[in-house]
RNA sequence: GGCUCCGUGGUCAAGCGGUUAAGACAUCGCCCUUUCACGGCGGUAACACGGGUUCGAUUCCCGUCGGAGUCACCA
């Protein structure tokens, strides 16, 4: 049978990680088996409606490269694909009727006041509720009659109060709650739309999806949905609940907390390609050590039964060095491009931007990086005579001042200010004091840059500078380190 | 609090009864035709605890502890 899989989120803001990576991985699911993956929009909650929000969820997925099969954009035949136009046919309500034929759901007329009363603790802010099943006493007549008044229901599903509720999970195995630990949902609510839950099991069905692939926060509510299916004599389909992604504190990610969006990271510079690679090894690897995937290699080596069960730490960390990786192995042309517009925006005097950005792709993790490590070329940073002295290099601000004194006529002599005559000039000098490379290189670096780490060496810092900028950077030094003597 | 799930280094994560318990990020050293970086090499660092089962448990079972999730007319 043809995997079918979908990713149903709701319309109410922008896609954090969490949310991406369910439909990452139920995208792959599909693909490595050559299945289909359906984009369904869950819009039940009018409240919560977010305006453009259906925007950001097509948006992202195009740039993160999850192409549906079908969608509302995409009729495969199982639309429609938005589910208040779902409700429009009356799929829902025609539905729940059939489970109250059946017993197996019934009208509920209780007001918030009652429902409130019912509420027995209240735990860490938390109030629990547990409906009473008052309404499931109601006789035929009393439900018509409330019906024909118009009172205001909602229609509860009506589970057994013994026995128990298995189901399995293909990550986690078999899992079984006792009946009486299962609330008598809403399914259908008083403005007449399905809850969540609800449209979710007649969606899947009706849609033939065969994988229910989703994060590990419905685990517990799964044993209610099996119910549902059981109810309708529907098959089961088969679960794969996700482990969970975390911030630095073992949390759930969630939209509330203002936890990073894709577009936030994208914002911050982050490759679409970086972080889709980087959020498919969180809660997944695979068989070799391989971590760098590109978004088919992923397709063709993704087995979901090596998903982890475990939740894991959304590390920023990590996800800044695999964008450096992806930078480093970028063509230069693309990474030009990109990294142009963070260029122009420190360096303003025509400098060879196309050489800087050799230099800058190596040590940068994402493009933002770029201003704080060119920004000395535009214009000498005010530093401290200190940084003249490392002990490795064997240099004190003294031996710094003799240096750049003996250098500065050699410097002002020079016609050629290549990179690689202006290295040559000055290694002669170096050997004829008899002494170590860094010992003069140190203090010109620092004299050119005013920088405690550069993208490049002194000459190559000299070479982009131009003699006159390089002269007037040594003479600052020489004035700088002699005040401090 | 009830229920459910999870528990290998700071983080991600291999392992699926017998291993010197991989690898990556981070961190710390060392090396490197110019410092920082890049690169190379190396170090520190983990099976939560207690009982079983077994010739043998990180691996299987039970308990304890710890963490998380969930308990809406939200999804």
């Amino acid at each position: 049978m043809k995997i079918r899989t979908r990713y149903a989120p709701s319309p109410t803001g922008k896609m954090h990680v969490g949310n991406l990576r369910s439909a990452l991985y139920e995208f792959l699911i599909a693909r490595h088996a050559g299945g289909d993956f359906m984009l369904r929009i869950e819009d039940t909650d009018q409240e919560r409606f977010v305006e453009g929000a259906t925007e950001i969820i097509y948006r992202t997925l195009q740039t993160a490269g999850l192409i549906h099969d079908e969608g509302p954009d995409k009729d495969g035949g199982f639309g429609p694909y938005v589910q208040s136009e779902r409700m429009q046919t009356g799929i829902y309500m025609k539905y729940a009727k059939e489970l109250v034929d059946k017993g197996e759901a019934y009208y509920c007329f209780c007001d918030k006041e009652r429902l409130a009363s019912l509420k027995t603790e209240i735990m860490e802010g938390k109030e629990i509720t547990v409906y009473d099943k008052h309404c499931l006493s109601l006789t035929r007549e009393e439900v018509e009659k409330n019906l024909a008044e118009g009172k205001p229901y909602v229609i509860r599903q009506n589970n057994p109060r013994e026995g128990e509720t298995t189901f399995h999970d293909e990550l986690y195995g078999d899992i079984t709650v006792k009946n009486e630990e299962l609330d008598d949902m809403i399914l259908i609510k008083s403005d007449g739309y399905p809850t969540y839950n609800f449209a979710n099991v007649i969606d899947d069905h009706t849609m033939h999806i065969t994988h229910v692939v989703r994060g590990n926060e419905y685990l517990s509510s799964s044993p209610k949905y099996t119910r549902l299916y059981e109810a309708f004599g529907w098959e089961v389909p088969t679960y794969v609940h996700l482990p969970l992604i975390t911030d630095e504190n073992h949390k759930k990610l969630s939209k509330r907390s203002g936890h990073s969006s894709f577009e936030d990271l994208t914002e911050q510079g982050f490759l679409p390609e970086a972080v889709v690679n980087y959020i498919a090894l969180l809660g997944w690897s695979p068989e070799d050590n391989r971590e760098i995937f590109s978004l088919d290699e992923l397709i063709r080596d993704f087995d979901y039964h090596r998903i982890s069960k475990s939740p894991a730490v959304f590390d920023m960390v990590k996800l800044r060095w695999m964008n450096g990786e992806y930078v480093k192995a970028m063509d230069f042309d693309i990474f030009y491009a990109q990294a142009e517009p963070y260029l122009k925006q420190t360096l303003t005097k025509g400098q060879d931007l196309k050489k800087i950005a050799q230099m800058v792709k190596t040590r940068i993790e994402v493009f933002p990086d770029i201003p704080s490590l060119v920004d000395f070329f535009e214009e000498l940073p005010e530093y401290d005579a200190a940084m003249y002295a490392h002990k490795k290099m064997k240099t004190t601000t003294e031996s710094a001042l003799g240096v750049l004194k003996d250098v500065l006529p050699i410097l002002t002599e020079q016609e050629d200010y290549s990179n690689d005559a202006l290295y040559q000039a000055l290694l002669k000098y170096v050997e004829e004091k008899g002494v170590k490379n860094g010992y003069v290189m140190w203090p010109i670096r620092t004299a050119v840059s005013g920088k405690q780490m550069t993208p490049a060496g002194a000459t190559e810092i000299m070479e982009i500078l131009g003699k006159e900028e390089s002269l007037a950077r040594i003479q600052k030094g020489i004035t700088l380190l002699e005040q401090t003597q």
